[in-house]
Formats: structure tokens, C-alpha cells, sequence
DNA sequence: GCAAGGTC
């Protein structure tokens, strides 16, 4: 008899860091590793399984496998009423279609008697159980394929084995709640987004933003900024006063301290100050010393590494976490994504003490505390996910560059600070009486440096005094009578910012940096030097805005409130349909009120910003009215037609200018001539109005469209340029200026009509440039084709100083693939094979292959066979 | 073009 099979057993985490540290555990090492069907790796080892034989296969998704978003119906911002989305479906959709997580989960599971889930420990992990599940295709509860949730506290080898040891079942209602969160976050950001920037853009011209977001994050975020803002613009600076008694004592000149600090009115402080110099002894009544004690740093979590990174090195979070995840990746740091600050019991100090021994900076210091023994860190918060960061392996500036070099330097000093000795030090507090005020002097003595000397900016500072006596009597010296004002504060830094997120749960680790980021690159705030982050008038005008109609909507308590009411959901109170109704139902009424007060906050943005009427500057003819039409530059670059008050958006990034005055022959607007910046960007012709509104049907690639178009939904500035333009008689289009196809692409090379005096042509789809004969007069299509290849047949007028014809003539007319002169003058840029292909087999005739790619269907022209391809 | 959450 054949033993039985072994059980097949999945087991999935969310990342591949964990996947590894799992499989590491259960299998003491022994396993091997492949390459799954998609991007994550496969650790497959033998075990036991509830006291079976049982192979294992331990993989991991990368976050979360599904996103939400609305069907494509909705997609259309013209078309959809943002309060309709309130109603409308939602569909879950693979986050990142390219990694086929779902595919590889679902192969992965085919062969599996049971499913062993690994996700992280949170809300969020909770849900992705459910995704992977429906990945795997694994049923709840079918007797015969069972699906086990393991709860581990931390990525160690003893959680991971007394997880095993205790499976449960994955939470339903907590996943539930985070499903809950996706669809309230969808729905009130988008409605609220989309209806605020169709309202202000279409209104005003000099509004520098492509979108003006709302969010439930990153609103409160942007509110805490201009809160600060509005702090410091409505503050009101008051003069105080404050009496500063001075005394001469065994050497030392001292200015003692008033006990009441400082007193806002001046008659007051005169008075005081008249009594104490018309004593003129002071008398020293009390004296005493006390030990006092700074406590060393407990484990860094992201936050903490984050808030230093910006204060202390001058890296946004952004930057920080870039630098991290390489350091990381690299081995020279450990996971830097964690809320955890407690070391879990089995951390080995001693051995990432040793790693640093070698350091010149503190390698001494490192050697002492193991000779010595070192501290065990202060007890932080364990949060379950992974240990707090530290140093995994000794680098030097060398080997991490600048940047990445001071980020892991912070993290062995704050490492070796948690194992250090805390700081120690004698405070001594001297009390004196003067015409019957009472002032102070404070010396503090450091006794033991402990972590301040590997992390100095922590340093207690050393004040001596003098010694006294109780009831000494020594003679004042002078009083002054200072007189200060008060200030405002600064603008709110982006390490304040982060403490007001985290405190308020605005965001997580992982999420706060995306929203800070959000708001600047919404144009909402700047940094500015220190990190300091600036509100915008953009951002101001939104929130004074919100605070007229519905302070609410940039509260904090926005978030805690959806946080508050989806954790009946987690906690199986509520049902989720019922929660998710009730809450969305509230939004609505706030978006209904909002919509209806929205001229409240247009009233602050008329303030700020001008009506697309006054905005740019006359550029060029509308063929409607045939007035002018004004171009704004600002983002979106448009042209706005006042007269007809129509606006026609513009390929975007780059600068534009009028054509020559020339026309479209289909619409009679003037075309513009669009320029990317760079010695390499291309130039090309386009009509605003064909532009927006391509005339010919089947031009399937327009210009700035976002690669990412599957839901077919455009941007703003994707358009039809003329070089896409099958107009069979213009002199612009691309039947006119186009003049082989592309060897790169299925795209076709066409003539940059302004790129004098380095002619050269470009890909009307892709980056391919070729250069043209250079220096010449002018260079132009003509209507005829090459008789060999069908290429366009260029004229060519070469300069008179510098034409390469023998006869010293300028006039030159011939194909650049087949005619040998106009060919060796030609040469190729970005891609390989149009040069080496013509170097290495000269000239020859076209394949039959290839042609106009690229023009319309159903075009009228006999498939010219020019291409450069198989040669 | 839009949210926030995960991870790379």
C-alpha cells in the first residue's frame, strides 16, 4: 500500500519579508524558493500538519490585492452629478493588474487541502484574508479544504510557532469594517473633489491646480496647516515686562528669575521694579538639589524616524521612507515600517551591538556599553507588526551615499541610545527674596552622560551656580526692567504636522506621508525652508472656506467619526450595509448643504483669484467668432474663448505659441504650435478645437493620454495634435508632414515643421527622433513619394556656406532612405535599429510591412509600403 | 483628473 498523500497546505502574508521570516521559522531554514507565477516568491518545505505529513507552500501578496472604484458609467466627470455617486455601485478591481496576484493565488491554492492566512494582524490584513480567499477560490466552510487564520503578535520565530499552534478563523465583521471605510472614502472624496473642481476651474484662470481634492485625510491635514496659518495672521503681539534683578556672587554675575515671569502692564511692573531696588539686598531663602533623570529613547517606529528625518536632517517623509525602504532592501537597516517601539523579548542586542564596534564615530563608545553591559531598552508599545528599526549591518558613507548615509547613522545612534544608560543629572534651585518678590536661579550638573553622548542634541545643558547660603544677604547689583513682546508662533512644521496626524489618527505610518504629500502637490501648501509648510492661497481660501459652510468637513473628528462608526462593523454591532448607509446618507446631506452654500466659499476665492475672463493673455482666433481667444497658462493650460465662453484644454507641460497665424481648413481656429521643453522635445502644429474634438473617427492614440486608459477615461490636455490628423489635403496633418514609419513603433515619423536649424523628425507615438540633414535653409515634405519605398520625398535647401552639393547649389529634393547623400546625413537618436539597419545593409526597398500606422481606419490611401523593418 | 489603505 502507497502512504497516504501528504496534505498540501498554502499559507499567504501580506508581504514577501514576512512570507520569508515565516517559512524561515516552521522550516528551521530547510526549504527552497521560486519564482511564482507572477512577481512573489514560493518558500516550499515538508512538515506536519495536525499531526499529518504535510507539504507547505508559503507565498504573499504586496498589500492589499483588490482597490475599490466606480463602474466605468461614472467615470465621466461631464456627464456624471457627483451626488449620484452617493448611489452609485462600486467595483472591487485588482490594485495592480501588472503583479497577477489573483492569478497566482488562485494556481498556487489548486493543488491545497487547506489555506493558512498570514496577513498582518489588522483591520486591514483582516480584509485581505477575505481577498485572498476569494483568489483562492477556497470556500468558508467545506469540512474538506478548511482556511486557517494564524494570529501572531510578532514576526518572531516563537510568535510564528505558537501561531501555528493556535489557528482560528479570519474575522468576517472586521474585514467588513474595512470594506465599509473603502466605500465611504471613495464616495464622499470623489463627489467632493470632482464638484469642487468643476466649480472653481471652469470659474477662475490664475487657480494653479489640476484638482482641487477633498478627503477625509488630507483635508484635516491641509486644516491643521492653515489653522497655524490663521493663528499667526490674526495674532495680536502685546508688550510685557519683566524684572531682571542682577547679582555679583564669588565671581559670577547672575541674573535671577522673577517668579512672576512677566506682567502685562508696565505701571505694575514699574512698581515691582521700584520696590525691589528700593531694597537693593537680596536674601537668599531657600536652597535644593534633586536628582533628576532623562529617560533613553525607547524603539524607533516610522513615525518617530519620519518626525526626525524632517526636524533634524531635512528629509520630507516621502524622501525618508525612500531612503529607508533602500537601506532596507539592502540590509543595512531592518523593516522600516513599523508602529512597534518595544524590542520583542528574543532580540538579540548583543550581536547588533557587536555590528558597530567598528565604527569610528562610536565604535569606542559601542565597545565600552558591551564591556560594561548595556541597558535593556525602555518598554515601548508593541503593536504586533515588526520590531522597532535598527541597524542589521555596519556601513560606512561610502557605501550608502550621502543622503541614505545620514538616515542610518540617526538610526545606530537612536539603536544605541536604547541600550544605553539614561541621563543623570543634579538640578539645584536657589530661592531669593527681594523687597518682598521672590526670584529663582537654576544650575543643573550632568553626573551620567548615559544615551546624550550617542545622541548629543538630547544633551542636558551644564549651568554651575555659585554657592549660597540660606540666608545670605547679598546687594543687587542692578534691576533692569526688560521689556519684550510676545510673538506668534511659526508656521507648523512638517514634523508638528505628523505628531497632530498621528495623535488625531489622521492617516497611518504608511499613509501619513501620502496625504502631506497630497496637499503640496495639490498645491495646498509649500514647504519652505526648515520644513516649515506654508498654506497656499489656494489652501487658505478652502479652508476659511469649509469653516463658513460646514466646519466639519476639515475637522479632525471627520475621520474619527467614520473610524468611530465602522468599529461597530469590527465589532459585529452593525450591520455593514446598514453602517455604510447611515453614514453616506449623512455625507450626502452635508454635500447637498455644501453644493447649496458654495457661493460662501466662492466669495473667498473671488477674493483671491481672477475670472477665466480677466485670465491670460490674447494668443489666438476662434474659428467661431473669429475674436481672440486668451490663453491660460496656469495648470490646465486652456484657451478660453470669452465670446463664445468656451474653453479648449491644451496638451499640457510645455510652452505655447501661435502658428503663423495659420488655420485649421476644417474649423477656421488658428493653430497653435506646442513645444515640450528640452533640446530633444518636439514641437508639432495642433488646432484647439480638433484638439479637443478629433474630427475623424478611429484615432484610437491621442497625444497625453494616460497609458493607464483602460476605463477609457481621458485627462485633461489629451487631445488630437495635426500629426495625427488624416486630413488628406492640409499641409499640416500628418498625411502631409508625415514621412516614413517609425522603426521603433507602429507609430510614423514626421516632420518637426519648426525644429530649424536642427531639422529633425519625430514619432507622432513614441520618443523616436531622427535628425535631419543639419543647418539647412529649410526643409518641407512634398506631395510625392518615393518610388522605391514610398517614403514622403523631402526638399532640402541647404545653406550656401555649407550645402554639401558639389555644384555649391542649395536645392535638393530626394527620399532619406534610398537616396544615398540625403541618407548619409541622417541620423538617428533614442533606439538603435533605424542606424544600424541602414549602416549595415545600406539601402534597399521597403518590405511591404509596415506604412502610415498610426492614421485614421478606413483611410483612402493605398497602404505605402515604407518601413524601416526587415531590411 | 477624484479617496484612503495596503506594499513596492
Amino acid at each position: 500500500m502507497a502512504p497516504p498523500k501528504p496534505h498540501k497546505i498554502l499559507m499567504v502574508a501580506e508581504k514577501p519579508s514576512i512570507a520569508l521570516s515565516i517559512a524561515s521559522a516552521l522550516s528551521g531554514g530547510h526549504m527552497s524558493t521560486r519564482r511564482g507565477g507572477s512577481s512573489t516568491e514560493v518558500h516550499e518545505f515538508n512538515g506536519t500538519f495536525r499531526g499529518s505529513n504535510a507539504q507547505y507552500k508559503v507565498t504573499s501578496v504586496i498589500g492589499h490585492v483588490f482597490s475599490v472604484d466606480f463602474p466605468a458609467k461614472y467615470q465621466d466627470w461631464t456627464v456624471t452629478d457627483p451626488l449620484d455617486l452617493f448611489q452609485a455601485p462600486i467595483l472591487k478591481a485588482e490594485s495592480n493588474p501588472k503583479a497577477h496576484i489573483r492569478r497566482h493565488l488562485s494556481q498556487e491554492a489548486r493543488d491545497c487541502g487547506h489555506l493558512v492566512l498570514w496577513l498582518d494582524c489588522d483591520r486591514e490584513g483582516e480584509n485581505i484574508c477575505f481577498e485572498v480567499v476569494e483568489c483562492t477560490g477556497f470556500h468558508g466552510n467545506e469540512a474538506r479544504r478548511r482556511v486557517y487564520r494564524a494570529r501572531f503578535s510578532s514576526v518572531t520565530e516563537k510568535d510564528i510557532l505558537k501561531a501555528m499552534d493556535n489557528l482560528v478563523e479570519p474575522n468576517e465583521d472586521e474585514a467588513r469594517a474595512v470594506d465599509a471605510r473603502q466605500e465611504i472614502d471613495l464616495k464622499v472624496g470623489v463627489a467632493f473633489t470632482r464638484f469642487q473642481t468643476s466649480y472653481f476651474q471652469g470659474k477662475y484662470g490664475n487657480l494653479d491646480s489640476r484638482v482641487i481634492s477633498y478627503g477625509p485625510c488630507q483635508t484635516p491635514t491641509l486644516g491643521f496647516c492653515v489653522q497655524r496659518y490663521l493663528q499667526i495672521n490674526t495674532f495680536k503681539p502685546e508688550k510685557f515686562w519683566a524684572l531682571h534683578p542682577y547679582i555679583t556672587h564669588n565671581g559670577y554675575e547672575l541674573q535671577l528669575e522673577w517668579e512672576r515671569n512677566k506682567l502685562f502692564d508696565l505701571d505694575v511692573a514699574v512698581m515691582f521694579q521700584n520696590l525691589v531696588m528700593e531694597d537693593g539686598i537680596v536674601e537668599v531663602t531657600d536652597i535644593s538639589e534633586k536628582q533628576e533623570s532623562k529617560s533613553r529613547p525607547s524603539g524607533l517606529n516610522t513615525v518617530n524616524l519620519l518626525k526626525v528625518a524632517s526636524s533634524a536632517l531635512g528629509f520630507g517623509p516621502q524622501m525618508a521612507m525612500q531612503l529607508a525602504e533602500r537601506l532596507y532592501t539592502q540590509g543595512f537597516i531592518s523593516y522600516p515600517r513599523t508602529e512597534s517601539t518595544a524590542y520583542p523579548s528574543s532580540f538579540d542586542f548583543k550581536s547588533t551591538l557587536g555590528m558597530q564596534t567598528n565604527n569610528p564615530t562610536w565604535g569606542d563608545y559601542v565597545q565600552k556599553l558591551l564591556d560594561d553591559g548595556f541597558h535593556r531598552p525602555r518598554s515601548g508599545t508593541d503593536a504586533g507588526d515588526h520590531p522597532p528599526i535598527t541597524p542589521m549591518r555596519a556601513a560606512n558613507e561610502d557605501m550608502l551615499g550621502n543622503d541614505a548615509w545620514k538616515l542610518y547613522q540617526y538610526v545606530c545612534q537612536h539603536f544605541i541610545g536604547t541600550v544605553s544608560p539614561d541621563c543623570k543629572y543634579v538640578r539645584n534651585k536657589v530661592e531669593f527674596s527681594i523687597g518682598g518678590e521672590i526670584f529663582r536661579c537654576i544650575g543643573q550638573h550632568v553626573i551620567v552622560k548615559g544615551f546624550t553622548s550617542i545622541m548629543p542634541w538630547l544633551a542636558v545643558n551644564e549651568k554651575n551656580l555659585p554657592q549660597f547660603k540660606k540666608g545670605e544677604k547679598i546687594e543687587v547689583s542692578k534691576v533692569e526692567l526688560y521689556e519684550g513682546e510676545t510673538s506668534p508662533p511659526d508656521y507648523l512644521s512638517e514634523s508638528e504636522l505628523i505628531s497632530l496626524m498621528e495623535k488625531n489618527g489622521i492617516g497611518t505610518d504608511a499613509s501619513i506621508p501620502v496625504h502631506i504629500n497630497n496637499i503640496c502637490e495639490r498645491n495646498f501648501v509649500q514647504v519652505q525652508a526648515g520644513r516649515k509648510l506654508v498654506p497656499t492661497a489656494l489652501g487658505i481660501s478652502l479652508i476659511r472656506g469649509y469653516q463658513c459652510i460646514d466646519p466639519d468637513l476639515c475637522l479632525p473628528d471627520i475621520r474619527s467619526f467614520i473610524e468611530q462608526q465602522i468599529t461597530l462593523v469590527a465589532k459585529g454591532q452593525v450591520d455593514h450595509s446598514r453602517v455604510v448607509e447611515h453614514v453616506l446618507q449623512q455625507f450626502k446631506q452635508k454635500f447637498i448643504y455644501f453644493v447649496k452654500q458654495i457661493e460662501n466659499m466662492d466669495a473667498l476665492f473671488e477674493a483671491q483669484f481672477s475670472p477665466l475672463a480677466d485670465s491670460g493673455r490674447a494668443l489666438s482666433k476662434c474659428g467661431k467668432c473669429l475674436r481672440y481667444m486668451k490663453y491660460i497658462s496656469t495648470q490646465p493650460s486652456r484657451m478660453y474663448c470669452g465670446t463664445c465662453e468656451e474653453v479648449y484644454y491644451l496638451p499640457q507641460k510645455g510652452t505655447i505659441k501661435l502658428y503663423k497665424e495659420l488655420t485649421c481648413p476644417l474649423d477656421n481656429f488658428e493653430l497653435l504650435i506646442f513645444s515640450l521643453a528640452g533640446p530633444e522635445g518636439k514641437s508639432f502644429p495642433l488646432c484647439p478645437y480638433c484638439y479637443n474634438s478629433p474630427p475623424f473617427e478611429g484615432i484610437d492614440t491621442l497625444f497625453g493620454a494616460t497609458k493607464t486608459s483602460s476605463t477609457g477615461k481621458l485627462g485633461k490636455g489629451a487631445g488630437m495634435p495635426c500629426f495625427l490628423c488624416p486630413h488628406p489635403t492640409c499641409p499640416h496633418s500628418l498625411i502631409a508632414q508625415g514621412v516614413c514609419a517609425c522603426p521603433e513603433c507602429s507609430g510614423t515619423l514626421v516632420l518637426d515643421p519648426v525644429s530649424a536649424p536642427k531639422w529633425r523628425l519625430y514619432c507622432n507615438m513614441c520618443n523616436c527622433l531622427v535628425y535631419l540633414p543639419q543647418g539647412a535653409h529649410k526643409i518641407s515634405t512634398t506631395r510625392d513619394r518615393c518610388p522605391e519605398c514610398e517614403s514622403t520625398i523631402l526638399e532640402v535647401d541647404f545653406n550656401k556656406k555649407t550645402t554639401p552639393l558639389l555644384d555649391g547649389s542649395t536645392l535638393y529634393t530626394g527620399c532619406i532612405l534610398c537616396d544615398e547623400l540625403l541618407h548619409s546625413l541622417v541620423e538617428m537618436k533614442h533606439g538603435k535599429s533605424f542606424f544600424k539597419r541602414m549602416g549595415s545593409r545600406g539601402r534597399g526597398r521597403g518590405s511591404g510591412r509596415g506604412g502610415f500606422r498610426g492614421r485614421g481606419r478606413g483611410g483612402k490611401w493605398d497602404d505605402p509600403k515604407m518601413s524601416f523593418r526587415d531590411f
